[in-house]
DNA sequence: AGTCAAGTGTCAGCCACCGCCATAATCTCG
DNA sequence: CGAGATTATGGCGGTGGCTGACACTTGACT
């Protein structure tokens, strides 16, 4: 069968053939599943056994799912990744680079719920972020993740300016605003309560400093 | 006996009792022979046990000196890691966060060849590079290290300028920065020589982009 | 020399992950 | 609708990363 295409993060798809709609239900439940133990018992407290068992298919269907424990842990990151990329490239062309990035990751915030709730609800995903956090093998392959979604923000956004692929500038703004995304993302997993409109304020916030941050002198 | 401390990347020691310089001494022969492994038949195409055979200890052993076959395999990384956090440190407090942490990566590149050489050779550290490139879980480690030492230059910029810890400033700069390094790093693990001269040049001439990078308008 | 601490090997075992083949469920088409 | 081609699933067996426990050896210190 070989799991879904890029393995994640597609959106809603037309309901199609009944193998198509199982096999999407399958996946849905196993990743549902996987989370709901995680937040449980931990990440590695918890097998794939009973991950498997607790969705009802047998172990080695799982891995015909997910290539890995981790894919599954992160596969609602995926999506919400997705969807964040989409947001971008929904942006108005006339609107500078940053300008475009910040509206985009407020906007898919305020969407991310429709986004990822035939897998698990909102609170459960914010809730995931902490788990991530605080593994370092999770939180190695999220930032893999993380990077390669900024290399892909990095293309759009030389396609947008219409600037040659080699050129540095968009990589680093890229840099920087994906180094505001972790601290954001840090703080997610930091407050107790997954308060999303205060999420959003902080990152406004830090967005802001993006152009002072490289003023040459920062010593009033 | 735990391995080193922070496991990896302090300078050279003074020669201790013979216990020590022993337990040096087989750390750096694991660290070799995995590296000669990996580089020959690959990083997945290696077992443990085959890496301790080379060093001629048991795998018990080879898991004493390290938590996993990945911290062997980035071993070296982190001893240039620290080496230019050290760079960093070293440069005086007049400097601009910038201009620092430019002297100091070439600078660093300048006298790594010491600081590894009871290792391995700069050739196989710098094929190193390509390994990780190839391989998405080492990739990942990789990055997670990384944004780790971004932490620390953070901090260490934030105290150079007296700044609070909240400040984002010195922590966007630092992403800005890290991007260069990052893409640098592929163009290591790219280019067939690894002509540090080369490399040198080009992460020079990227640091000075960054600058412009934030300017509002990139059409021309 | 004798005691103590620390490094090492062996063994047994958990768990993530994968190839292989048999079986059972959909799909397709006449 | 039913036979045959596809495709998903289960079970089995095995590999390899990684760990705890325990006994043994070797350097350290008096």
């Amino acid at each position: 069968m070989r799991a879904t295409g890029s393995a994640a993060g597609q959106a809603a798809a037309p309901p199609a053939g009944l193998r198509e709609r199982k096999k999407r239900r399958t996946r849905d439940t196993l990743a549902r599943s996987a989370l709901e133990l995680f937040d449980r018992q931990g990440y590695e407290g918890t097998t794939i056994d009973e991950i498997a068992a607790l969705a009802d298919v047998s172990q080695r269907t799982f891995f015909r799912y997910f290539a890995s424990k981790e894919e599954a842990a992160l596969s609602v990151q995926s999506m919400a990744e997705s969807h964040f990329l989409a947001a971008v490239r929904a942006r108005p062309a006339a609107e500078s680079p940053l300008t475009a990035l910040r509206a985009a990751v407020l906007a898919s915030w305020d969407t991310i719920e429709e986004a990822i709730q035939s897998v698990v609800p909102l609170e459960l995903h914010i809730r995931t972020y902490r788990m991530i956090e605080a593994n370092p093998q999770l939180l190695a392959e999220h930032l893999r993740r993380q990077v390669q979604l900024e290399e892909e923000l990095t293309r759009e956004i030389a396609r947008r300016e219409g600037l040659d692929a080699t050129d540095p500038r968009p990589r680093i703004l890229v840099s920087a605003f994906g180094g505001v995304m972790r601290v954001t993302g840090r703080l997610l997993s930091g407050t107790t309560k997954g308060d999303v409109n205060e999420l959003k304020r902080t990152i406004a916030e830090y967005l802001d400093q993006i152009g002072p941050a490289l003023a040459e002198n920062w010593r009033t």
